[in-house]
DNA sequence: CCTTTCGCTCAACGAGTGTTGACTCAACGA
DNA sequence: TCGTTGAGTCAACACTCGTTGAGCGAAAGG
């Protein structure tokens, strides 16, 4: 009946898949502490004992589960930057990476998603204060990001229902100018 | 020398009080999973059954810890709640109570500290979105608290060197424009 | 064919956790 | 003065966790 007998190379990556998943979908929903390894290797279908097997520890598994895509690159003017930032919201809204959650979710418990978190905001804030003209720019970039990490914060891990019943393109519209005020400009 | 006896009232009360010190500092560093209960009367110089005989649980331990006093009320001018919101800032920079950081850092991991906080942030939603004057008001106010609540988690828990690097005065400088683009006017 | 490799499971260990009950002893009340 | 209360301690239980090592059975390779 359709179990196909599948090669040992094939057989382990779909597994290794299946793992890495799972381990993801709970330490979104759950974050670091709460995942237990027995869980995910429940939820992949799988000995608890080969979770270890194939990712070493508990720690090596988290931080392949997060391992993340670094952010582009490019010139970007100020208008740009800001549409690019309400685009990542779009991104959010509807299903931002299990990965990204992940690191979310455990940023304020788990030391190494705080390191992990705070490289990646951290390089979010040098690509956009590149494109800020302003002595002030780092500060300014690191404004709009911690903005929008309460965004995201507030509407993906905290679910507050005022953020849940309305339109991306609602949130965008209104936050918009609230993003340009920090673009440069010396009356800014 | 110096150890005068306490009548049991005040030894009492004494003690609860060294407990919930310790265990607000602990819960706000470490978060709920992380601390111990052990931990916590190590720090207070204390059995660890005395804790759970004075407050039944680690849960309820937390509970108490995390009590908040609720906030002030009264009308506001879109202004004036710019302002206020600016100031918590203020709050926030030096010293926002133990209390709160302890909520905060457990918010994300641990539901009951999550209940708490969509409570809080539910709460000051309400108030603020009754001094803007737009049909969108509950949306605006929501998007100014998760602003908020971004700073604070940026500054007070991952610690962005960006953001710990100024004052207070600068970043409510540069904040200011981008709050008030949300009190009101449909021009956005 | 036989041997080796390896995906995978089983059972267990050791450490740390929240929690409990029996106990000690000084302050209290009559 | 004497029994009672209650603050505080000690040792342990029951449980869960991450982690490990031995072993099974089928695929791989010659």
């Amino acid at each position: 009946m359709g179990e196909r007998v599948l090669p040992r190379a094939e057989r382990r990556r779909r597994t290794e898949g299946k793992i890495l998943d799972a381990a993801r979908a709970l330490f979104a929903e759950l974050g670091f502490e709460r995942t237990t390894i027995r869980a995910v290797a429940k939820a992949a279908e799988v000995d608890p004992a080969l979770v270890m097997q194939y990712f070493g520890s508990k720690q090596q598994l988290f931080q392949q589960a997060v391992r993340v895509t670094p952010a582009g690159d490019g010139e970007l003017t100020a208008e740009e930057l800001v549409e690019e930032l309400l685009g990542t919201l779009n991104v959010k809204m509807g299903a931002l990476p299990q990965s990204s959650l992940a690191m979310m979710r455990s940023m304020l418990t788990h030391p190494e998603a705080a390191a992990s978190a705070r490289q990646v905001l951290g390089s979010q804030i040098d690509r956009l204060a590149e494109a800020i003209p302003a002595d002030d720019a780092r500060l300014r970039a690191a404004l709009m990001t911690t903005i929008m990490l309460g965004i995201a914060v507030g509407h993906q891990l905290l679910e507050l229902e005022e953020l849940r019943e309305v339109s991306q393109d609602e949130i965008a519209r209104l936050l918009r100018p609230s993003l340009r005020a920090l673009t440069g400009g010396p009356e800014g």
